[in-house]
DNA sequence: CACAATTACGAGATGCGTAATGATC
DNA sequence: GATCATTACGCATCTCGTAATTGTG
C-alpha cells in the first residue's frame, strides 16, 4: 500500500498569505490579523520555503504578488472557501438533518416542559432521530465528555 | 471592511483524519503515519472540538466514521487534492513556464560551458525569460538569501 | 530620515512519545 | 484478559511579541 505524502502547508499560512495579498503589505496584513509583522514575515517565508517559490516581491512600498503568487492565490481562495463549506456541512450533518441526536436529561426534569418541547420538535421534524436518556447528573457528564451523548439538559451551576 | 474569519482547521489534522478514516482504527493510522496513537487521538479530538461534531464512533474494534465524518471526509479528500494541485501549479509558475528566472553566476565561470548551455536553452525556449547576473560569490549568496535571484551557479564547497 | 521587511532573543504555547488508565468484548 | 482509545507527565519544538537591524527612496 503506497501512502500519499502531503506537503506541509498549514491553513494558517494560507489565510495569512491571502490576507497579505489583499492588503498589499505585510504590516497592513499584520494589523488586519491583529499580529506582529514579524509573525507575518516568518509565516510567509516558511510557506515560500516549503513551496520553493517566492510568492511576493518585497518593495519599500509594500509586497506585490509574483506570477507564482497570483497563480497560487487564485487556487487558495477557492480552497479556503471549500474548507469553510466542508466544516459547515459536517456541523450540519452532525447535529441534525439526517443525523442522530443523543440527548441526556436528568430524571428530575423529565416530567417538566423541556420534555414536552422536545416532543413537539420531534413531531414537526420526523427526519431527525432523537434518543432520550434519563439518568443522574454525574453520569450524564461523564457520557458527555466521552462523546456518548451530544447534549445534556441539567439544572444548577456548571461544575468545571 | 468586514474581515472573514477562518476556522482553525490545520491540514495536519485533515490528513490525519483521512488516514484514520482509511485505516479504520487509530493505532493503525498511527503506524501508517509513523506516530504514537496518542498523537492521533489528540489531533482528532482537537479537530472534533473545533468542528463541534464527533467524526468517529470509537469502538473496541476500531474507529468508524459517523454520518458527519463521512460527509466531511468526502469533501476533505477533494480539498487535499486541490492543495497539492495548487502547490504544484505555484512551483511550475514560479520556476519557469511563463515566468522570470534570475540566475546569478560567478564571473570566473561566465566564460565556460555553463554559459553556452544556458544560451542553447534560451534559444530553444523563447517563452522563458532569463536574466543573467555576473558578480562575485559572496554577493551572489546574499542576493540569493534575500530572494533577489532564484538560482546561483558557483563552484567549491557549500558555506553553511 | 521615513517606511517596509527581516532578524535576534526570551517567553509562552503547542505537540510529541512513553507509560499508565479506562472501556468494551 | 485482550484490544482499542484516552489521559498524565516530561521534554522538545514551534511561534509569538518586542525590539534592534537592514534595505530602499
Amino acid at each position: 500500500m503506497t501512502r500519499r505524502m502531503w506537503p506541509d502547508v498549514q491553513t494558517a499560512q494560507l489565510s495569512c498569505f491571502l490576507t497579505v495579498a489583499e492588503a498589499g503589505s505585510f504590516h497592513r496584513a499584520a494589523a488586519a490579523l491583529d499580529m506582529g509583522q514579524s509573525a507575518i514575515s516568518r509565516r510567509i517565508q516558511k510557506l515560500e520555503d516549503t513551496l520553493g517559490v517566492s510568492l511576493f516581491e518585497r518593495r519599500p512600498s509594500g509586497a506585490r504578488l509574483t506570477v507564482a503568487g497570483e497563480c497560487f492565490a487564485l487556487r487558495v481562495r477557492l480552497i479556503m472557501d471549500e474548507v469553510n463549506f466542508a466544516v459547515d456541512a459536517a456541523r450540519s450533518a452532525g447535529v441534525a438533518k439526517n443525523g442522530h441526536l443523543q440527548i441526556g436529561i436528568i430524571a428530575s426534569l423529565s416530567a417538566g416542559p423541556i420534555r414536552t418541547s422536545l416532543q413537539r420538535f420531534l413531531d414537526r421534524h420526523p427526519q431527525v432521530e432523537i434518543c432520550l436518556l434519563e439518568t443522574d447528573r454525574s453520569e450524564l457528564m461523564t457520557m458527555l465528555s466521552h462523546r456518548r451523548i451530544d447534549l445534556v439538559c441539567v439544572s444548577g451551576e456548571p461544575l468545571s
